[in-house]
DNA sequence: AGTATTTTTTAGGTTTGTCTAAATTTATTT
DNA sequence: AAATAAATTTAGACAAACCTAAAAAATACT
């Protein structure tokens, strides 16, 4: 794969998440996420057209092409890995990451994007929930959510529990509390923010704190 | 602090490598470390003394002013606890952490890197062993001498290791010989020039060649 | 000291990525 | 379908960081 600079990199980055099934990126919608002015995308777009890496017709708006969403991705998965380290061994707290991964983002060596993936023990779920995609540009579908986020009645899979304390992983073998488990939301007290559950067909209410740190994910 | 370009840093970085006590650098001199050339020096040369970063008279070189001296030495604070991060958290080889670190080395955020400072447990040397400055810019400043040239039963630590080919390595990984170590010397062999060491309160018997390359610091 | 050589600087140009202002195309409204 | 509004592109400019070639200063050499 080819070097990008940094400007390119964020670009595809940035229509990558933009970008939807049968809609084309606008030039004005990229350039008020980028924080640019509209010449400066058309200016990018015919770059990253001339590269392959977009098509783009005048005034028709763009979208990535298959290449152009390989390289998005590869910049993703060394965004999140990056998160994930951050907040996993240097204990930033989950809203400080994002800013100081868009700059280890660009630091371009494969080399060490894969050994810090292993470092990590190739984590699937940056600290924010979103799936991180593998060497192949590969990553689970969906997008992991606090138990907390989690909409009434919705059925949901268990997939990660955050903040692995001893206590906290005591209690949850306690309430039979397992990944992998199948699992609602019935109610939800505002009172203390607690929640009404119910898991194996089972109810059982469990306090703000114990659903902030159990992810789910639908389906 | 405030922010400076990637360019900006390389070159406060490398100024501060060839400077020495007495003489100022030479705009050829520092063409040649940067791969520039002699014309680029001097456009950036009249930037940082405006910055007032260097100490810059046409025609008669530079030297970093004491604002300028402590930039360089927070980059080259980063750029030695990135290659200490590289190496012993993703076990990099000696020789690979360098470019991966001339690249870490820029991206600019204080508390990342005071939190990896702390986790990995505020290292004083790098892989090659040269000293890691502090957030203050202190750091170890005993001179390096090669174990061959250390007085009987002085104790030093081992701080950097040159020539490094597999096989030294190897070598010295066999013998329990690493950086960080504290060594004296207690028998020279006038014979072989081999030495006998104390290593870790255990006598060992090491060659001229080896000895060479090891290379320690009083204290 | 006067000339030749080396070093350094100046002048002007290039590329990348941005901008503003004007022109153009597309979309909306009457 | 015109007229108006909105979105987009073009044209031209600018800053950063580099370059080449020519000029100027410092140094070295008879």
């Amino acid at each position: 794969m080819l070097n990008f600079s940094t400007s390119e990199e964020n670009y595809l980055k940035t229509i990558f998440h933009l970008q939807t099934k049968d809609e084309n990126v606008s030039t004005n919608e990229l350039a008020e996420k980028l924080k640019a002015k509209p010449a400066s995308i058309t200016d990018m777009m015919k770059k990253l057209k001339n590269r392959k890496l977009v098509n783009y017709q005048p005034y028709q708006g763009f979208r990535l092409t298959p290449e152009g969403k390989k390289v998005a991705l590869s910049i993703i998965r060394r965004h999140r890995l990056w998160e994930y380290f951050l907040a996993e061994k240097l204990k930033f707290s989950w809203d400080e990451v994002h800013e100081v991964a868009e700059q280890l983002e660009h630091v371009s060596s494969k080399k060490l994007i894969d050994k810090l993936d292993e470092y990590l023990g190739s984590p699937k779920f940056d600290p924010h929930g979103d799936p991180i995609p593998d060497t192949n540009g590969k990553m689970e579908t969906g997008k992991q959510i606090s138990l907390q986020e989690l909409p009434l009645n919705k059925t949901a899979r268990i997939c990660f529990i955050a903040n692995q304390s001893g206590l906290l992983l005591e209690h949850l073998n306690e309430k039979k509390i397992n990944i992998g488990a199948s699992i609602a939301v019935k109610r939800k007290f505002s009172y203390d923010d607690s929640l009404e559950i119910k898991l194996d067909n089972k109810l059982m209410t469990i306090s703000d704190q114990l659903a902030k740190n159990i992810f789910v994910k639908h389906g």
